[in-house]
DNA sequence: GAACAGGCGTCCAAATAATA
DNA sequence: TATTATTTGGACGCCTGTTC
């Protein structure tokens, strides 16, 4: 196999074909002619000696060599991509940049419309993806440009990345509304009584609720352990679990008011919501843009980054 | 260093083949 | 039969070696 012979053209058109099935709309997706899409595919299969795609019906299929393929090249692609978006000054007002952040189900329901709106505004044609990536792959995600910003608590980051802080806020407690419950306050003993719905997962911080209640030896029922604190209400409203959670978010699970919310019994550390990004970035024109509108717009602090 | 010629790579249009 | 992939021949542009 002679990979001196391999152009990055030529690896654009193999990831094309990979994400379109099809060379016909692979060569519209390149701005080429269709042949001229299967002259390259021809090269390919001359170069890595494999047909890398085999028609089935109307779609071509990949070989299990080119599936292989597929997500190193698919790295390499986004790698490429963001080395040259390095090069062009970003101008908010015409750019069609991908910004690439990381957040969680709460962050996406309390930070995107805000972040939807004001980009809707000042960047029409910028486009966000969100994703939810494991906390331990954050920082690697940052560093080569797979992911522009990481928001939400995420205090194992902080130290190993730049950060801005965006608001601190405690956590309550909140369960379903019906007779018999305390009227104001609940005691240690009450809160412990309950079965307890614990929100964790590998891209969150809250796990530390549970090691600052380990700490002090007190030990909760956990009922059910959920990543995401979206399907919440809907456990609560067929249960009497307890749920723990930062407070701004009862405005988003609680907006009917149909659950009643505690301060919590105990004084445990609250939650720091942060915006990460990579050192390499601070002078990058189209990040520092991105992390200043999000501090702006999420940030009890203004921005100076 | 500049100009030229030949070779090579890439693309396109048209024709052909394969598939549902 | 319609759609899509593949093949073929020709045009164009770039690269490299040669000559001055």
């Amino acid at each position: 196999m002679d990979t001196n012979r391999i152009d990055l053209n030529l690896l654009r058109v193999f990831h094309a074909i990979l994400e379109e099935h099809s060379l016909t709309l692979a060569a519209n997706r390149l701005g080429l002619s269709q042949p001229g899409v299967s002259y390259a595919l021809g090269r390919l299969r001359a170069i890595l000696e494999d047909p890398l795609f085999v028609r089935t019906g109307n779609e071509m299929q990949p070989t299990s060599a080119a599936l292989e393929m597929r997500e190193p090249l698919r790295a390499a692609m986004a790698a490429a991509e963001h080395a040259l978006h390095l090069m062009v000054p970003f101008n908010a007002a015409t750019s069609t940049r991908v910004f690439r952040l990381s957040m969680s189900d709460i962050g996406e329901l309390a930070f995107l419309p805000r972040l939807c709106a004001a980009l809707a505004e000042c960047a029409p044609r910028v486009r966000l993806d969100i994703q939810s990536v494991p906390l331990d792959q954050i920082e690697d995600a940052l560093r080569v440009g797979r992911l522009d910003l990481a928001i939400g608590n995420l205090p194992a980051l902080v130290g190993r990345t730049r950060h801005h802080r965006l608001f601190h806020e405690d956590y309550v407690c909140m369960t379903r509304r019906r007779r018999g419950l305390p009227k104001r306050a609940l005691t240690l003993e009450q809160y412990l009584a309950f079965p307890h719905v614990f929100v964790g997962s590998l891209e969150s911080g809250h796990h530390q609720i549970e090691d600052s209640f380990r700490k002090r030896s007190i030990h909760r029922q956990i009922a059910l352990q959920v990543p995401h604190f979206t399907v919440v209400p809907h456990i609560l409203a067929h249960t009497d679990w307890i749920v723990t959670l930062p407070r701004r978010t009862i405005e988003l699970l609680n907006p009917a008011g149909d659950f009643a919310v505690y301060d919590l019994p105990v004084e445990i550390p609250g939650v720091t919501v942060t915006v990460h990004w990579h050192s390499d970035y601070d002078t990058h024109d189209a990040n520092r843009w991105i992390r200043t509108l999000v501090i702006d717009q999420l940030s009890d602090e203004p921005a100076h980054t």
